[in-house]
DNA sequence: AGAACCTTCGCATAACTATGGTAAGGTTTG
DNA sequence: CAAACCTTACCATAGTTATGCGAAGGTTCT
């Protein structure tokens, strides 16, 4: 089998997940492996990365797996980013309007950057990890 | 009690959520009302507006309340967006796999803004439509 | 005062997420 | 060939999400 990609159980090794996980995660659509002609998941070094780095982005933020799978629908369906995004927008701008009763006053997040949609977003030319490639 | 800004029965009604959902949805952090001074929730019509337009999101995308919790979690920490932008951005590329550094190296796209906003539409001048108000 | 609201707290639950197993059957390779 | 992998499929479960309902106790309005 070829070499310079790593088995399900050998992936899962390096990368701390269990080979369960890799399959769940390979069917929310997260980080999806090559296959061998016979069918065997291979992954390579851009995986591998791929898949520490979503380790480390959901044990330093409290994040989940399902979260970043809808951050990926959001990446994928530019309708769905554009609608969510407007419908954040919003309460931000909001002049004076009701419940002035002082306390509730909103944290001014004059920053409300938004984040990604990068489909499209062309040059950024970001190479990967190696492995016992 | 000030007229002008409905209770949470009231607003139930004419958005459609149940008055449970709505103190859900308070919970979430989604749509917070102000409160009277005896602790009564008020929805004024921007709060109102906020809850039809969220119930529409989720309907028109088969989208969850925890997953625009999560987009407002992006939108407050720049550095949850910028993480989660940065491993959104990684899998598209295929350019040779040079590699080197490795994850230092999305460090720097800083400046991955994205994510749609409903932007370009700029004078997009939603207006609040009034309730019984 | 009393009806009709509102509040928080807690119980209950169906559906889903995140994981772990196990079984039946191919593939690789010593 | 047989051990050691791999695959899909299905069972199981702790925890979370999304909802509803009811209790105990303030608030409003008529």
């Amino acid at each position: 089998m070829e070499r310079g990609a790593l088995t399900i159980q050998e992936a899962a090794q390096t990368t701390g997940w269990s080979a369960r996980m890799l399959r769940y995660i390979e069917e929310t659509g997260l980080v999806v492996p090559g296959r061998s002609p016979s069918g065997y998941r291979l992954y390579g070094p851009a995986e591998l990365q791929r898949l520490r780095t979503l380790r480390h982005l959901l044990e330093e933020f409290d994040v989940e797996l399902s979260d970043v799978g809808f951050a990926l629908r959001m990446q994928r369906d530019q309708e769905l980013a554009d609608a969510v995004g407007a419908w954040l927008l919003a309460p931000a701008i909001r002049p004076g309007e009701v419940s002035d009763s002082g306390w509730l006053a909103y944290e001014q997040d004059k920053h409300l950057q938004l984040l990604a949609a990068a489909g499209r977003t062309r040059p950024r030319h970001h190479d990967i990890e190696e492995e016992t490639a």
